[in-house]
DNA sequence: TCCAATATGTAACGAGCGTTACAGAAGCGC
DNA sequence: GCGCTTCTGTAACGCTCGTTACATATTGGA
């Protein structure tokens, strides 16, 4: 019934794992590499999780339950939409600051090439990118609807700008900009909110 | 002295590969998709551009001087800087609704993984990122100089934010962004810069 | 017309990839 | 102890990648 036990921490492998894909990406994170920082050989990660593709899946998984969902969840709680949409974005320029993790988003920035990835991931990716976005909409609506927002403030339009910010940011991390700048387009992106939220319609120039 | 002629146009053909580069990226652009796209074969390729690498290069330059450069030329004329950014960012938007060509910035979305680039070509896209963002940062020092804008905008930090924005923009058309969403955006940037520009210090939140 | 030079197509090369066959090691229940 | 099961390390598999040898074709110049 019980045979040989696994001689490593599935979750301690994962999580080195994850770390290289997020560094890497899908493509460039090589099996070669993935074991040497599991620390384990290729069957055994065979065994454990299947194949490239599903370590991917979970990986991103782990992702999204503990780097990337943390100030998300503020999305669903009371506290005010404008107070959570800057701190994502200041979280976002704060998370460059740190040395020992790779900059910007994996789920972001799995998004701009195809990468080697399986077209079913990639849809996956497409997917959480979309809902993530759908949950500032829909948080948005609630607020224009408590009157938090102005009546005739665009949820979808306000939506779709700071996310776009969100993920430029993560290129910009990505592509090097110290968290001083990114603190400063944060801010700057925080310098429409009057103009998109106020009573007159969204989206004229 | 003369031998054979070849029996390609090579700028034709160097068109075909980039525009396979650019739908593509680097490390997904395979030789085989690149020789059936530019309609040779492998040592005509490489008897004509040195290396996929070198194809790479004068794609992105080919790149540059026909589809990136076009709205960016602004700059240094002299049409109103709030008129050219803004122009810039619609153009961006507009680009997504073209159904013939690949969404989104070749040189802007070859920067989220290495992608198997040589690591000498990922730092030379890297420039040309960083170059584009001083040239807007340039312009912005002379439009405040010139008291096109307020004294005390910070050109750094209005370049970093606006640069952010239409690289989050091309990630968004990669994504499948609607040209709607997308101008949407591009006008959304746009209600931060009486902000941002104003009298009061730039960085403030 | 023959030579030198260049391009072409076929077909192969070595390297790296993700993946797995296989034999041995290590645990449990009997 | 034995048998069954599962994990481990070695070593290999087939595949695709970028790249190139080689023989052939096509030009200009002597």
């Amino acid at each position: 019934m019980a045979g040989r036990p696994r001689s490593f921490d599935r979750q301690q492998a994962l999580t080195r794992a994850m770390e290289v894909f997020w560094a890497r990406g899908y493509a460039d994170a090589s099996m070669a590499e993935l074991t040497a920082a599991m620390g384990i050989n290729a069957p055994s990660l065979y065994a454990a999780f299947g194949s490239k593709e599903q370590l991917f899946r979970e990986a991103v998984e782990l992702y999204r339950r503990t780097e990337g969902e943390t100030e998300w969840r503020r999305l669903e709680d009371h506290t005010p939409v404008r107070e959570t949409i800057e701190a994502l974005l200041l979280a976002t320029a704060e998370a460059a600051a740190c040395p020992d993790k790779p900059r910007g988003c994996l789920i972001v920035l799995s998004g701009a090439h195809p990468d080697g990835l399986p077209e079913r991931v990639c849809a996956e990716l497409g997917d959480i990118r979309a809902q993530t976005m759908a949950r500032l909409e829909a948080r948005l609506r609630r607020a224009r609807d408590a009157g938090e927002i102005g009546p005739a403030a665009d949820p979808a339009a306000i939506a779709a700008f700071y996310a776009t910010v969100h993920q430029g940011m993560s290129f910009r991390a990505r592509d090097g900009a110290t968290p001083e700048e990114l603190r400063g387009t944060a801010r700057a992106a925080m310098l429409a909110w009057d103009n998109l939220v106020g009573a007159a319609p969204a989206g004229r120039a």
